[in-house]
DNA sequence: CATAATAAATGAATATAATTCGGATTATCT
DNA sequence: AGATAATCCGAATTATATTCATTTATTATG
């Protein structure tokens, strides 16, 4: 069962999700100073949250040029029989390359995020994995040349109650 | 100093970071077991990967839905004296709810990745804050649909030594 | 090639933190 | 109001993080 909305989350909750967002290794015990709690109601709380998959993973964001990943591009690309099914997606989603697939709005389809060592090796992505995909009938890539802000970090707004 | 490339870490270090992209809360213990190395050992690793910024942050990824926010948006823009003045893109980069802002070839000079609770809530960051930022000469918003992937874990690479 | 210098790993001791759970408290529903 | 469920607390236990002196391995250099 997908969460759809915040009706369940009171202000503690979302205090939680805003510091446990920020640093993911924060300790309990510091979590519930925060919060001026105690540890094991705290820990219960982020528990339910994992339950609730309101959180999703615990990550580590690593620098990418620092392993070797200079090449960053996304990719708008139209498919036939684009309404509907699913596959095309489904199948772009499988690579690993590939950190993001989102279906948009206006005349292409899907919109479509990767990273790769150098444009070799984009190039030889494409040829081995993209091209498999045969419902993708045009594609158009978009090289990054900087990045000037990349995170996850959500607005989490108040809750009304 | 920014790290450009691998070359300092080794395949222990690969690996710590493989474990830790795909749960930042693993325990020491835990990781040492898999490593098998002492827990010591490979705390003194994770910190000189921190010091080295090679590990950026450790986050928790929410689901955006839970917290109200079910609008994503990817954003084209275009600015005058476009190169060479990055004050656009640092100004972009100011608001919470953007989280990318690249630099793109191509004629449009920016990508914009922002996130808002629904269309209004975009409109009205757009009054309020890019229609602040007087350098924006044109944009094009693309809504998406929906997101079949989205997550940031690298595919990292073994080392050549 | 030897050996000094540097870096990394180990293991044990100590300090912190996570986790559990019975009982108290608070909120919710009718 | 009274019952039910949810949340919270605190102490005990278990587990983990952290430190550090020593050993081992790696690297640089004469």
């Amino acid at each position: 069962m997908i969460i759809e909305n915040n009706i369940n989350l009171d202000h503690i909750d979302l205090a939680i999700l805003r510091l446990m967002q920020d640093n993911s290794r924060i300790s309990n015990v510091h979590l519930a100073k925060e919060l001026e709690m105690a540890p094991s109601a705290v820990l219960e709380r982020v528990k339910k949250l994992e339950q609730k998959e309101v959180i999703v993973q615990y990550t580590t964001r690593i620098n990418p040029a620092a392993v070797g990943l200079k090449l960053l591009a996304f990719i708008s690309m139209k498919a036939s029989h684009s309404l509907g099914c699913t596959t095309t997606a489904t199948e772009l989603a499988k690579i690993a390359e590939v950190q993001e697939v989102h279906i948009i709005a206006g005349e292409d389809c899907y919109l479509v995020k990767v990273r790769t060592a150098d444009s070799a090796s984009l190039m030889e992505l494409m040829r081995t994995s993209f091209s498999k995909i045969t419902t993708i009938v045009s594609i158009r890539t978009t090289i990054v040349l900087e990045t000037v802000k990349e995170q996850q970090q959500l607005v989490i707004p108040e809750n009304k109650k």
